[in-house]
RNA sequence: CGGGGUGUAGCGCAGCCCGGUUAGCGCACCUGCUUUGGGAGCAGGGGGUCGAAGGUUCGAAUCCUUUCACCCCGACCA
């Protein structure tokens, strides 16, 4: 491994692709723009996973696993959606291969043809539907509340690990409700769980509210969002939750009966996070040695270098931490000991690489006096403890550093969010600055083009707190109808 | 699909213009010794159909033709 990576500063965009690389979250993969999710960054994708799984649990939901494949018919029967879809949809059109006529290789055997092709789901809302079509017949299914963890494929032109790739994984929520209120309270339910695990999961602040026309989902209503800013101030969509009202019970025809016997069609919503906000974590809190995870989904919390020259050392080293260790180890705190032979130096430097927050230091000066070195990821800062306050210590250094890097990134996005009060001021912000903008706007698909247009930025969200009674439009100079925030975006 | 670029060891590259020993360098890898508190040193070693096919030539990584692949920039997007 060469040393280094490309500083933020000299190229952001090389910065992420190195880092990510370069700390084995993943790698590329032969097939142009899907990637192969490494152990360390699975790890941390399992750590994020676990937390927002039990979270999905507590809120009263089912897993259930649909099938990747959809017919693709299903995909023609809501209007939107195939429109919004349609474009980056894989199709297998036959099943078998056979030995090409040169003997070298395989080719598609012509006659493996099939009959009606299948599509590889983008998302599942077509193949749940049709299902729940015959799952929901009176008001006593409902709410019918499920999730699955699939992958899904989307044919992207550009891809960035992690951020876009043709395949991804995430977790897809498809409920059926009663009534309309029902349907939306749980689509912002469930954004409220995302801003949850975003923030006290991954201390990834987001704003959270609604897409504007535009930016929502094909086939939705309304389409809630959690947004980001990383660390070049440009916006992430962080996650999803679309209130689909009954588009997609009309395209499938689910409807169930009333108490009072009447035939009535149910309410949907859908809602997603995807591997996507591991690349969140790294884009928030990286800085140019590498990672910063934060503690609650680090892979490893702990990682302990011994210096040592013989196998004698060694054996006194594995007894100084013997007690300390297992008893961090039976608090939950994951520790690891690197005992490869690289030298110190190397194994600082990789470590840090790899976020891990909190770096203990035990060699023969140490074992000594009683101490060990500690060294803080997030700040840089390195102290000398005392070995017997380590085991009270880890835990409640863990939580400062978890927070810490959650106001850190507050602070940040506090920091590069503006307000504009003329549209020069607006393009001279988003050109030389960059960063959240929060304006007034009329409301008009003609102005969010125009600025996008102009400015490449867009809106990102409509916040819940929105206050937009005393605006005017950036752009138009008309009263707001909200007030937005502005962004260039991933 | 439009514009630009690159294919030489696992990775990053030089060599090509101007054809000529055994195709070279850095990193990584292997072995040994010495090392180890911020990316260790020395010595030795393994690894190549020079993207592919055809041609010119006594001789091609280098020149010509064809072809394939990939990357970057634009229109789409969790």
């Amino acid at each position: 491994m060469s040393k280094g990576i490309t500083s933020q500063k000299h190229d952001y965009a090389a910065w992420y692709t190195d880092l990510v690389v370069k700390a084995k979250l993943a790698d590329y993969s032969p097939v142009r723009g899907s990637m192969v999710i490494r152990p360390y960054g699975f790890a941390l994708w399992e750590n994020l996973r676990d937390a927002l799984d039990k979270m999905i649990k507590d809120t009263g939901h089912v897993n259930a696993y649909f099938p990747l494949f959809i017919p693709k018919s299903f995909l023609s029967k809501e209007a939107e959606h195939v429109e919004g879809f349609a474009k980056e949809c894989a199709v297998v059109t036959h099943h078998r291969l056979r030995t090409s006529k040169d003997g070298k290789g395989v080719e598609v055997d012509p006659t493996s043809k099939l009959e009606e092709e299948l599509i590889v789901r983008p998302t599942s809302e077509t193949i749940i539907w049709s299902m729940y079509k015959k799952w929901i017949n009176s008001y006593r299914d409902l709410p019918l509340l499920i999730n699955q963890w699939a992958n899904v494929v989307r044919w992207e032109m550009r891809t960035r690990l992690f951020l876009r790739t043709s395949e991804f994984l995430w977790q897809e929520g498809h409920t059926a409700h009663a009534t309309a209120e029902e349907a939306k309270k749980e689509a912002l339910k469930m954004l409220d769980v995302y801003r949850q695990l975003a923030e006290d999961y991954l201390a990834v602040p987001v704003l959270t509210g609604l897409k504007s026309e535009s930016e929502k989902f094909a086939g939705a209503e309304h389409t809630y969002c959690i947004e980001a800013m990383m660390g070049d101030k440009r916006a992430l969509q962080a996650g999803t939750s679309h209130d689909l009202g009954q588009n997609f019970a009309k395209a499938f025809e689910v409807t169930y009966q009333t108490k009072d016997n009447k035939e009535e069609l149910v309410y949907a919503t859908s809602w997603g996070v995807s591997t996507r906000l591991v690349g969140a974590v790294v884009m928030t809190h990286g800085d140019n040695k590498g990672l910063r995870l934060p503690p609650n989904i680090a892979p490893t919390q702990v990682v302990v270098i011994p210096i040592t020259r013989t196998d004698e050392d060694r054996a006194n080293v594995e007894n100084y931490l013997e007690s300390t260790l297992s008893e961090l180890k039976k608090n939950g705190v994951r520790v690891h000991v690197d005992w490869t032979d690289s030298s110190p130096g190397f194994k600082f430097n990789e470590w840090e690489m790899k976020g891990v927050p909190i770096r203990l230091e035990v060699g023969p000066r140490d074992m000594k006096s009683g101490n060990v070195v500690l060294a803080r990821r997030d700040t840089g800062e390195k102290s000398i403890v005392d070995v017997a306050t380590l085991t009270a210590l880890i835990p409640k250094m863990l939580d400062a550093i978890q927070s810490e890097l959650f106001e850190q990134a507050k602070t940040f996005r506090k920091a590069n969010t503006h307000t504009a009060s003329s549209y020069t001021e607006f393009k001279d912000m988003i050109k030389n600055h960059g960063g959240f903008i929060r304006c007034g706007w009329d409301g008009t698909a003609e102005t969010e083009t125009a600025i996008k247009e102009e400015t490449k930025a867009t809106i990102r969200v409509i916040p819940f707190d929105e206050s937009p009674d005393n605006l005017t439009c950036i752009y138009s100079g008309k009263p707001a109808k909200h007030e937005v925030i502005f962004a260039k975006a991933y």
